[in-house]
DNA sequence: GTCGTATGATCTATTTATAGATCAAACTTG
DNA sequence: CAAGTTTGATCTATAAATAGATCATACGAC
């Protein structure tokens, strides 16, 4: 049954989604912008922002990424500049690997 | 208007969210875990890995660091152990700002 | 302390994301 | 090459996210 909202998220990940949106926020702060201006610039609400900012785990990645940016909060470990580059080279590592994983029996530990 | 979808995003955002998609799918692979197995441990349909995979900037940022964080993805630079003393520390530097920004006068310039 | 503003919370309407199923095509293994 | 499976794409119904407005509170500047 589809619900996105109450669903049982890993400590990590939810802290991860928190951390981001405490860095927002002390980024936008130290801006001095106001939640509403970043709304404005980002082309969302308001109301958004503050759930950005929250770590609401059903915000869309798009819009928190987009804030990320506008407030200067550097996504993954490469800088801006090799990002789009990044892209390129892990899509020509992606067509070396096998297209379709068969029965898969391996089973993967997930320790976290 | 609400439109979550057809938002103006920056190439940076964009490139981040598909750089993610395809660590994410490149991670999986090398795991040898079908989509299906991963929708199923992610709690989430084979669908939705779909488009995460594809950069879906609509993805929902919970269900994308969920599957990341099963893959082995590393969110931020901080390994996954310090994440969580990471948002304790960023709470309590937040609590030292002001609550408030009172008439943003200086414009934060963003060039991306 | 007072005034103006930012913030947080809440509510409704609407758009959108998501689940779930299905089907054809492509792939991997033997 | 054949068999079985994975993948990608598409469709529908439903739940949820988002925008937008409003209000009370808290904050910062003066």
């Amino acid at each position: 049954m589809p619900r996105p909202a109450d669903r049982p998220y890993s400590r990590y990940s939810e802290h991860a989604v928190a951390l981001l949106g405490q860095l927002i926020r002390q980024s936008r702060i130290a801006r001095a912008m106001t939640t509403a201006e970043l709304a404005a610039r980002a082309g969302i609400s308001r109301g958004l922002i503050q759930r950005i900012e929250k770590g609401d785990m059903g915000c869309a990645i798009g819009a928190v990424f987009e804030v990320a940016t506008i407030v200067g909060v550097p996504l993954f470990y490469s800088d801006p500049r090799t990002l789009a580059a990044e892209v390129d080279r892990q899509r020509d590592r992606l067509t070396l690997l096998p297209k379709a994983v068969h029965t898969a029996e391996i089973k993967a530990k997930d320790d976290f």
